[in-house]
DNA sequence: CAAACGCTGTGAAATCTGTCACGATTCTCC
DNA sequence: GGAGAATCGTGACAGATTTCACAGCGTTTG
C-alpha cells in the first residue's frame, strides 16, 4: 500500500516538474529533482519506482512523460470535483488558491450558512446554501471536500458530508474529525503548525550549535587541498549550505579546488581560475562578466538576493552555476568551510 | 530528541484538554483523551511521558495540571511573537484564525508590498511595508514567520526572514524552500493536501472493501453470544465505528449484550433491557425518556445529527451513553456487526 | 483486610519511513 | 567495438514512530 506521504511528494514532483516543463526542461536526474524537492535523490528514484516509471541511464527522466505518469498515478484519468464548506477569509484564500489552476482537482461548489453570500459566484466558484449541500453533493457525486468551517460546526458539517457521499476530507477547523476509518482526512491544523514552530524556535539555538559540532580548528590552508581532494560537486556543496541554485552549471557537475570571496573585480581577475568557485556580494551582470573572461565555473550570492533575470540569463547562456545563499558572504564561507571539515574527517 | 509529530500531538492534546477543562472535567484518562483526539491510548501515555507529566492510577491526568505542563513544555514562559508576510485573502485569513486566540503565540506584525494595506490594521494586527520587514523583524526579536505569499516570492520573502533572525517558518507557498537546516519549516501545502485527498477518495472504495473483508456468513444469531464474550466496551465500539461519543455513559464503563435498531416505542418497551444498545433515528427527548424508564445504558442516534441540547442534557443527568454514528441505521449496525465479528475472530 | 480491578508508566516488539549500496543499463569517447 | 562513466532500480539496512504487554499501584468491594 502506498503511503500518504509518498502521494504528497508525488503531488510536489508534479508541480516541480511541471514548472521546470515550461522552462523548456527536457529531462532531468533524480538528483536534480531531489534538489528541487528539498528531498534525497533516493527518495526520489524510490518514489518514482513506485509509480512504475522508468527513466533511462544517463538521460535521466523525461520531464513530459514523468508528468504523465504521475498524472495516470494520481489519477489523471476524469476529473474530481471538491466542495468548499465554509465561504469565510479561509474558505475564499482555498477559492482564490485554486482559481486558476487548472488540474485535475476543481473546486466546483461552495456552501455556507449566510444567506448573503448564497447564489454569488466567488473566485468563479458558485456558492449556495448550506441546506442545498447534502442533495447537492451526493448528486454531483462530489467525494472531496475543503472543510473551512468554525470548529464548532466541523463535526456536524463533516457527518453530513460523509452522509452524502464524502470520501475524503480536508480540515482547517481546529479539532479531530470522529469518521468512519475509511474515510481520509487530512488536517491543516495552523495553530498546532504554529505551536510546533514556536517549540523549535526555541530550541533552534541550542540545536543549530549542536548541529554545528565541528571544532573550529585552525587549518583554513587544508581547505584548498580538502576541496582538491573532495570530489563533492558544487551543487551537492549547495544542499548542505542551505543555497539554491539559480541555474545550473555545465554539464558533468562543477568541480572547484578554490574559493574566492570578495566583491573587487580587480582582486578577481588575480584571484580567480577556471577552478574558483566565487563567493560575492555584488549580484550584478558585471560580475557575470568577468566570471566569463576567467572562465570562473561558478558563483555563490549572498544574503538571499535575487538576481535580476538579466543576470539570470547571461548565466545561463554562459553555463555558470549561480548558487544564492541566504546567509551573508561570512556565514556562507563558515558553512562551506564546516561542511569540507566535517566531510573530510568523516 | 522531541519529534515533530509528538510536538503537533501536543498542541491538540492541550486544546482539547482546555476545551474540556471549560466544561468542567477536572480528571481524564489516556483512553478518554486518546477518543478525543483520535489517536491510540498508548500513543497519549508516551507523548504525556515525554514531558514527565504523571497521572495517578484510577483517577488518569488532572487536567488542570495536564495543561500546565504541556504548557510549561512547549514553552509558555515567556509569549513569542510572530510575524506575518502576504496579506493577501490566505494572510487574512490566518490572521482571523488567530485574532481570538490569546495563546502564547501572537502574530504582532503583518507585511506586505502593497501599499494599500500598508500602516493600517488587519484583524487587530499592524500592517506595514514590505521594505520594512528585515529591520522591524530583527529588532523586534521576532523568530517564527508565517509565509502567505505567492508561491514565486516565497524563497526570495523566506531568505530575507532568515537573514533577520527568523528561525521558524510557516509556509503556505506551494514551494520548497531551501534554507539553512538549522531552520524548522512546516509546509502547509494545500494543493499536496487537496491531490493527496483525491487519490484517496478514488481508491476508496476499493480500499473500504477491502477493509471490510470479513465474509458475511448469516451468523446473526451469534450476535448476541458474541457481544456476551466480548468485553468490549462500547466506548471502544464507538471508536471503530466512526461514531462519536456525546455525553458519556455510567462510570465503569458501559456492559451490552443486546443491540436494538428502531425507532417504535411501543417495540423498544417490549425489547430494551439494560444492557441493550438501542440504534434509532429518532434523536428526540422521547426517546430518551423511555431509554430511562427501561434503564437502557446507551443510545446511538444515527445519520450524524446533532441532538438538540435539551437531549443532551437529559441524557447526561440520566448517565446515558450517547452515541452519533454518521452512517444510517442499516450501515451503523453492519458497521458493529463487522467489527464484532472480526473482533471474535482475531 | 485481602482480593480484584483498572489505570499508568515503560521496556520490548512491530511497523513504517527513509537511506545506502551495488548490480544493471545506457551513453560517450577513443 | 570496447572501456569507462554516470545513472537508474532495488534489496538490504537503519532509524524513527507506534503499538503491545505487563509490572506496579491506588481504589473499591466483599
Amino acid at each position: 500500500m502506498v503511503s500518504r506521504k509518498t502521494v504528497a511528494r508525488m503531488s510536489r514532483y508534479r508541480r516541480l516538474l511541471a514548472s521546470l516543463h515550461d522552462e523548456g526542461v527536457e529531462s532531468i536526474y533524480s538528483h536534480q529533482l531531489a534538489r528541487h524537492a528539498v528531498v534525497s535523490a533516493a527518495q526520489v528514484r524510490r518514489d518514482l519506482m513506485v509509480i512504475g516509471y522508468s527513466g533511462s541511464p544517463n538521460r535521466g527522466y523525461d520531464v513530459g512523460a514523468c508528468i504523465e505518469s504521475i498524472g495516470s498515478f494520481l489519477g489523471a484519468s476524469d476529473r474530481q470535483d471538491v466542495a468548499l464548506v465554509g465561504v469565510g477569509n479561509l474558505g475564499r484564500a482555498v477559492l482564490a488558491h485554486f482559481a486558476g489552476e487548472s488540474a485535475a482537482v476543481a473546486i466546483v461548489a461552495a456552501f455556507d450558512i449566510d444567506p448573503d453570500l448564497t447564489e454569488h459566484s466567488v473566485h468563479g466558484c458558485r456558492c449556495f446554501h448550506a441546506s442545498r449541500m447534502e442533495s447537492l453533493v451526493r448528486d454531483l457525486g462530489i467525494e472531496i471536500a475543503v472543510l473551512t468551517v468554525p470548529g464548532d460546526a466541523a463535526q456536524a458539517t463533516a457527518d453530513t458530508l460523509v452522509r452524502a457521499g464524502v470520501k475524503s476530507i480536508i480540515s482547517f477547523a481546529p479539532v479531530p474529525l470522529h469518521l468512519p476509518n475509511d474515510i481520509f482526512v487530512e488536517y491543516m491544523d495552523i495553530t498546532a503548525a504554529l505551536e510546533s514552530a514556536a517549540f523549535f524556535a526555541r530550541l533552534g539555538g541550542r540545536d543549530a550549535a549542536e548541529a554545528g559540532d565541528g571544532e573550529i580548528e585552525p587549518m583554513v590552508k587544508k581547505l584548498e587541498s580538502l576541496l582538491a581532494r573532495s570530489n563533492m560537486k558544487l551543487e551537492d556543496l549547495a544542499e548542505n549550505i542551505g543555497a539554491r541554485v539559480i541555474t545550473p552549471g555545465r554539464p558533468g557537475g562543477t568541480e572547484v579546488t578554490r574559493i574566492y570571496a570578495g566583491d573587487r573585480v580587480s582582486d578577481l581577475l588575480n584571484e580567480a581560475t577556471d577552478k574558483t568557485l566565487l563567493v560575492s556580494n555584488l549580484a550584478s551582470v558585471q560580475m557575470l562578466r568577468v566570471a566569463e573572461l576567467m572562465d570562473v565555473p561558478g558563483i555563490c550570492f549572498v544574503n538571499g538576493v535575487e538576481p535580476e533575470p538579466e543576470v539570470v540569463e547571461l548565466a545561463r547562456t554562459n553555463g555558470t552555476l549561480l548558487l544564492v545563499s541566504p546567509a551573508g558572504v561570512f556565514e556562507t564561507c563558515g558553512l562551506i568551510y564546516a561542511h569540507l571539515a566535517g566531510d573530510a574527517r568523516s
